[in-house]
DNA sequence: GACCCACCTGAATCTAAAT
DNA sequence: AATTTAGATTCAGGTGGGT
């Protein structure tokens, strides 16, 4: 992977885990017991659309006297705000145990319930990297006009402490985003048409989530190969784009109807070929190449003069790959020497120095390329 | 004002009260102190902007080397994450004390502090009426590449209570959103250009808010004439934005620096008519214009007189982008009362209205396209 | 005046691996 | 565990000087 996928364990992980896992399947069973059931340190990312608490009052029509179909569920009521704190804390806690120490968490929620999990999601240990905003394309009016149309939903990115580790496929998002980097904000439309999984003409599912969006989530934080644990499956949107993105996945979901629904789905998505899910990689995807080596190998003649962009630093390049100021002043790598003649506390001698070509200057990266092109099979 | 605005109290507030506040003044002081100092039920809505508890580790610099200047204030800094929770819920506390039963509040935040601000409100037995984000149209990006980039706060209305009433002025808000529902997702710039404070070439405030979000909520959520109380004043720019709206104010701030220059900011603001806003919207997000933005952004001051072509209706420009006849007949969008002047089914606002300059009536379209040629690129 | 370009800045929890 | 080293990393928009 990558130079910015933060990925690699210092240490193996347990080598049991992987076996007892059950991967690809569905656990029909309570949320926080059925996790409790699985071994720590297992799980690369958990995405989790637990109920929203949405206190819903009476029913609600549109200004044309039409129903509107409203999450009535039983599994979305709590008893008060403090049972529902109650519930968070305790599934947060458990999917922090079998999270590996670099895994990370998703969850999304919206005003009624995101504050408690957050704020739960920090007392736990966690460490906010991101909130991030659903903004919906074709959000549902506020049909009585009381209030500012409710058009968002908010997810939080979180690793596992201040100080761990976490798979970000910046390069993959970069991409994704037109070369810019991907911001905070995103846009889908809510979940309708052929997507949105319907019986007999009825929604299956309240709450059914886009695929675009665990799409770009899975893409962002995981890596092939991984597993994914959703512990509020419902129709199985998480397993389903799992799939097709080659990641492994666990559902837990109590209700026999969703998980009818999430196991046909899952069977009928096909996952996609190698080549289509090759990501965008950070360039370090490619062997290092120590600047030494390019002077070994005649692609840069000790003595030669190098310069910046705009020729105001000049250095001499030596037989070890070092490089020198003129005035002698300054010796060492090309990145250190960068850094100190522009007195700035890092640099990449890669991009910042030059050569002088028949066509202008160039970045020595360029010299880089040629030999990895010259070398590479 | 428009239809919904619940804005009736059952009862008629306690006399006292506002003999004793000191409107439109500065309070040099220890928030909770000095709100602790107020009438119980005396304030109509309240703008906060509290310490967002950062926790910034070392010096962060840009690929080009340069500093990045962050918020290093002591202000911002707290012992632990429970010490921000204890001072959290203890201003939200004193908040709730003074406000009217049918005031609101509003508090803005990032995703470091604003879960344990939405927890402690929602514990305090106020009631969520939305959150809204802030999209920044300019952000500062994520240099290192480790993340999203940051690139929105998130804000939090709420009343009294579930059953509590509040202001909302809907109809404001729909016109100013060229008629439609104003969503929960807002766009506009960081604070900058001229309408950053500073002083000898250093910015005043690390972390001053732009007026046109200000503006916004002052227009939603309250009523000319009404007290909106901000316990963390800084530069205020929450004065400046209800004295130009004819709200009442109090600033509650401690550091002199700040309620210097947030003095010398109000002294200079102009009341509605004769000011025009500096400030920014991106037209990103809305390659059509709304009426509103442009006064919004000061190509049309509130007060201006537009009329038709052959100057047989006129009509006056509101604050909220709404205009009205002179006889007060008419109200609405400029679309609306087009139509409604004209006893046509329909009306294209923008061409139909015109506005007086030095060399003839103009149509306000003109103005539209000014304001796209200088925002577009 | 119009246009261009270089430079500056904004609430930021901002590196990874080897030694 | 703290230190060192290699080398990866930015977007929108305002400001001001020069042509």
């Amino acid at each position: 992977m990558g130079l910015m996928e933060k990925v690699k364990a210092r240490k193996a992980p347990p080598v049991v885990a992987p076996i007892e896992l059950p991967l690809d399947q569905i656990i029909q069973r309570d949320c926080i017991a059925a996790m409790r059931a699985l071994p720590a340190d297992s799980i690369d990312m958990i995405f989790a659309d637990p109920p929203y608490n949405l206190q819903l009052g009476g029913d609600l029509s549109r200004p044309d006297g039409s129903h509107v179909d409203a999450v009535t569920d039983e599994w979305d009521k709590f008893d008060s705000l403090s049972a529902y704190d109650t519930f968070t804390r305790a599934w947060l806690a458990e999917a922090r145990r079998i999270l590996k120490p670099n895994g990370s968490i998703w969850v999304i929620g919206s005003y009624h319930n995101i504050f408690k999990v957050g704020s739960a999601i920090q007392d736990l240990g966690y460490w906010i990297l991101n909130d991030i905003v659903w903004r919906k394309a074709n959000p549902m009016p506020n049909f009585k006009g009381t209030r500012f149309t409710n058009a968002h939903e908010t997810l939080i990115w979180a690793s596992m402490g201040e100080k761990a580790r976490y798979t970000f496929n910046y390069r993959s998002m970069k991409t994704l985003n037109d070369e810019l980097q991907m911001r905070s904000d995103w846009e889908f439309p809510v979940c309708g048409g052929q997507e949105r999984l319907k019986k007999d003409g009825v929604k299956v599912h309240p709450t059914q989530k886009p695929e675009a969006l665990i799409y770009r989530i899975l893409l962002a934080c995981t890596k092939p190969g991984d597993v994914v644990l959703d512990p509020f499956f419902g129709t199985g949107t998480t397993g389903a784009v799992a799939k097709r993105l080659g990641r492994h996945w666990i559902g837990i979901e109590r209700e026999d109807d969703y998980v009818a629904a999430a196991r046909e789905r899952i069977d009928a998505a096909l996952p996609l070929d190698e080549s289509a899910l090759t990501t965008m990689q950070s360039p370090k995807a490619a062997p290092k190449v120590a600047f030494g080596v390019l002077v070994e190998n005649g692609y840069l003649t000790p003595g030669v003069v190098l310069s910046d962009a705009k020729r105001k630093h000049r250095v001499l390049v030596r037989a070890d790959g070092s490089v020198q100021t003129a005035c002698g002043t300054h010796t060492g790598s090309i990145h250190k020497v960068g850094s100190l003649v522009q007195n700035a506390p890092a640099c990449n001698g890669w991009t910042f120095w030059h050569i002088e070509t028949e066509t202008g200057l160039k970045p020595i990266d360029t010299l880089r390329q040629t030999y990895l092109l010259a070398t590479q099979p």
